[in-house]
DNA sequence: GCACGGCCCGTAAACGTTTCCGGAACTGTT
DNA sequence: AACAGTTCCGGAAACGTTTACGGGCCGTGC
């Protein structure tokens, strides 16, 4: 038993004062036709004076929809994810969605329950973002009827689901046009894992990049790299100790390009007199960093936007038209960047 | 008329499965003691096997509990929110609770309005960040009978309101007794606004440590900004502009300090053999800028997390323990503080 | 052999909505 | 004056749980 203290106000007292039945008022709630404009008025300011509010949990029970979108996310901190959140929270309450923030660690196993314990009941629909889940897991939520989308996809994904993403090769095609432009020739990449959409992607901008100028890829120039600023440092450092180390490094996130100073910083090298470093993701970090970032930009917050644009259409049935976005990437030029050395 | 599509499993077919009634396989999920040991076993193989998880809505109906927890802030994006918001779910979902997420976007009619349709049947409480309410709103929802605990009051409230926050007082004398032991006397702060309880706990702090060495406090030396960058480094302009310019400048928060730096840089001071520079919150940005900055450090995470066990507290007894809890702060001494030049 | 107390378990009410179905009161047509 | 068609509204079922209540059955003690 709920305690009394909270007495919320119920449709029933609704009802009463305005002498009206309970039907009646949900009709005026959900805006149904069937009522008589003197009794709507009446309902409505009863409410307004009652301050009523649904119960979401009843109404969840009795027309199939909660009014709740699950979002999930891997982690929530690093400025990447929380960006998407920002975007994605702000559009749901446009919508008067809720919400439900569940972080799952990076663990596969996590991801899994925490997707089934939402889609039991609790939510409409759910927002994932670097999903874990292979194809096949997804596409079995799929198939049971579950509505979701799929922010920046980590493997390839079957057709049928729905997705956002950035223009990953278009974003690294355009970093290292402009590398090429200044006059570098040995761009070096510190890449995500391989096997992973965006990194593959990016690998292929780069490669087509390279080849349009009549470059020739050198598999040395080619690091693979978690995504900490440790890591990056010590990729770039590998890069740098070679022989003939490149005069550019492509990171493929902020964090990257940030241990990629560092390490040029360790080792006395000034960027971008020096050294040229171009980011991926134009985080706030971006921005803070001495030199500043020259960086490629994803609109994450306007990602999470699509996203629950998407999901809405898809719960409200209304959609099978475009299942798949890729947003603009967008090189933007800072300090990192220069004429090779000599 | 909820789509046939997700037709999940209910209590009704297990119970049906199981040969019982829909009491008892309510009473082996709940864990009541009035089962047999054979028929539990039964009843939760099934539950097992078909992947039953019971519907929120309908037990949030039934008994007065959502298992959904709200979480207010301003924002989400700034580092500041984001480590809360990691410390606070991922605590919550040790309890088994979902974390409903509810940007304000630091309006208070949002912020209000949300409040009473969170109460409304939705969730079972709320984690309000920063509050933009007035104590006797709080007071109010309080005495309406709504479990909540305020994280870092913005205003000073009512003893009957839980709350954690930061030690404020404390951080700022450990910042500027480091200063003092290094030397400087001439310390500048860059404040957030006043009247907010962190504003003048930490002022509070800084006025005492001066006042413990024997410095009287310099009106001139203390400017108020807003919290970001941009303010940071206008402030610090303004303080370096004077006749009489600090040494040192504690800064309120990471981005007051970071714009402190750029002010610095772009009038050609070292940090930190010319100007030494302390911020307050150790977000990441502190140590990807350059100098690394010297700062007090918040539990944002903890902080989250201990707000989330004193809620469950309020929710499950109504006990009333400690209802104020204030995490340490300690000062973290990296590369952007040295002895005064000269 | 009987009453009684435990242990298990089922029945049914209740939670707050939405919505289907049907009915009353009008309006207008013949 | 009867009738069909509208318009507006109420009754009641349904959604999936939890839980108060009561009842069967068994063992125990006399």
């Amino acid at each position: 038993m709920a305690e009394l203290a909270h007495s919320r106000v119920t449709i029933r007292e609704v009802a009463d004062e305005a002498g009206v039945s309970i039907a009646t008022v949900s009709r005026v709630l959900n805006g149904r036709g069937d009522v008589a404009p003197e009794t709507r008025e009446l309902v409505s300011r009863i409410i307004q004076e009652r301050g009523y509010i649904a119960n979401r949990g009843a109404r969840g029970l009795s027309n199939g929809r909660t009014g709740l979108v699950g979002l999930l996310v891997p982690l929530i901190y690093p400025a990447y994810f929380s960006a998407i959140l920002s975007g994605a929270t702000e559009a749901l309450q446009e919508h008067d969605l809720r919400a439900v923030l569940s972080p799952t660690q990076h663990e596969h196993d996590r991801e899994v329950t925490l997707l089934e314990r939402l889609m039991h009941g609790l939510t409409d629909g759910a927002l994932i973002v670097l999903p874990e889940e292979s194809s096949e897991e997804l596409e079995r939520l799929l198939d049971a009827g579950y509505h979701f989308v799929v922010i920046d996809p980590l493997m390839p994904l079957d057709d049928r689901i729905p997705s956002v993403s950035a223009a990953h090769a278009s974003g690294a095609d355009q970093a290292i046009k402009h590398l090429l432009a200044l006059g570098h020739r040995r761009i070096a990449i510190i890449s995500g894992p391989r096997g992973w959409v965006a990194t593959e992607d990016r690998r292929r901008g780069y490669h087509a990049a390279l080849a349009a100028a009549g470059i020739l890829p050198d598999p040395e120039l080619e690091v693979e790299s978690n995504f900490e600023i440790d890591g990056g440092e010590q990729a770039a450092n590998l890069l740098l100790d070679l022989p003939e180390p490149p005069t550019a490094i492509f990171a493929f996130n902020d964090n990257h390009a940030i241990g990629t100073l560092r390490a040029a910083r360790s080792r006395g090298l000034r960027v971008p007199e020096d050294l040229s470093v171009v980011g991926f993701d134009d985080v706030e970090h971006a921005t803070i960093v001495t030199p500043m970032l020259t960086t490629v930009r994803q609109p994450l917050a306007e990602m999470g936007r699509t996203a629950v644009s998407l999901l809405t259409r898809l719960i409200e049935r209304q959609s099978f038209e475009a299942l798949h976005v890729e947003l603009a990437t967008r090189l933007v030029v800072r300090q990192s960047t220069g004429p090779p050395p000599g």
